[in-house]
DNA sequence: TAATACTTTCAATGTTTTTTGAAATTTCAA
DNA sequence: TTGAAATTTCAAAAAACATTGAAAGTATTA
């Protein structure tokens, strides 16, 4: 395969694949095409490349910067501003799940906090399942919390390394 | 808070949740609302509770039973089917990993092998940081591949219990 | 077998999300 | 300062996605 159709299909695959987690398709592509690109590119490069409107390009790389995934470079002698992508995956998956945990594991255990001390005997079947179910995703989320900030501190010897080794 | 008013609040929720991981709202909160029931309900139910048509109830339904979070069942003396949801969070949790790992982390390794060699002179930078960046989700894939399968299998106490301290 | 209860399908419709592009704003070199 | 280059904004348009509901299909029982 040459490289420039196997970046085709890298972006293309990343962008169909980022819909399958909730996430835009151009943000993932605008990301694909930055992982792959050794040299930062401008706006301008991206729009073409990815043929988008300056303002979608616009709006999805700031997006990304407030992901931490993409960098504003500035180069000297240009006026442009160029971007780049983390390029270490470890660094980049690490950064997603922080992302990722912060705006919705979160407030999804402040949630459960409130749901379950929710009035009426616990006697009654259909309160004693409410809450126990809300009781143990709370349990579970607790448990991927810490679980995941110890994740987010390692490095990626420990997950590539070690993990499999431990667990068996 | 009263049960009604926190089962709405739960169900709406997980639903908004849902859709955040790319999950339809209408099957997440199908998925809520069973998980949160003792008992089974039928479409009917379903259908009063969350007021949604029938054909929507149905196809969600049937998505459920399709990820295997979801259990249709014939009560003796009665005509319809009703449904139940797996109570248990951490093989709620397993059963998603599972299915995702097959739908997205499987394919996704595949296309990765592929992409792996391009033809080109490995010299050339853009060569080079196309094969690398590849190669490393690969690796880091295949891990998380590995770890997931062993996380399927394993048993919720060694995750709530166990896996901290190793980590330490 | 026929009548009835229940389930499934899917074209049409509605809703949400994404994208566009032109105008407004900001930046910076001269 | 000024004005050309670059960036940002956002209302409107397009695209993607979800939902409806009536008709077709199936299973059950009288």
């Amino acid at each position: 395969m040459k490289l420039t159709e196997a970046k085709q299909q890298f972006i293309s695959s990343w962008g169909a694949f980022g819909t399958h987690w909730g996430i835009n398709r151009t943000m993932a592509q605008i990301h694909a095409l930055l992982l792959i690109n050794a040299d930062p590119l401008s706006q301008d490069d991206i729009m073409e490349e990815l043929n988008i409107s300056r303002g979608n390009t616009n709006m999805n790389i700031r997006e990304l910067i407030n992901w931490g995934l993409v960098d504003r470079i500035i180069l000297t002698g240009e006026r442009k501003e160029f971007f780049t992508a983390e390029k270490d995956i470890w660094k980049v998956v690490k950064q997603i799940v922080k992302e990722r945990k912060k705006r919705e594991l979160d407030p999804m255990l402040k949630l459960l906090d409130q749901l379950e001390d929710v009035e009426g005997d616990k006697r009654d079947k259909n309160v004693k399942t409410f809450v126990e179910t809300v009781s143990g995703i709370k349990k579970l989320g607790l448990q991927a919390d810490r679980t995941l900030d110890i994740m987010i501190k390692a490095e990626e010897n420990w997950f590539v390394g070690n993990l499999v080794k431990l667990f068996k």
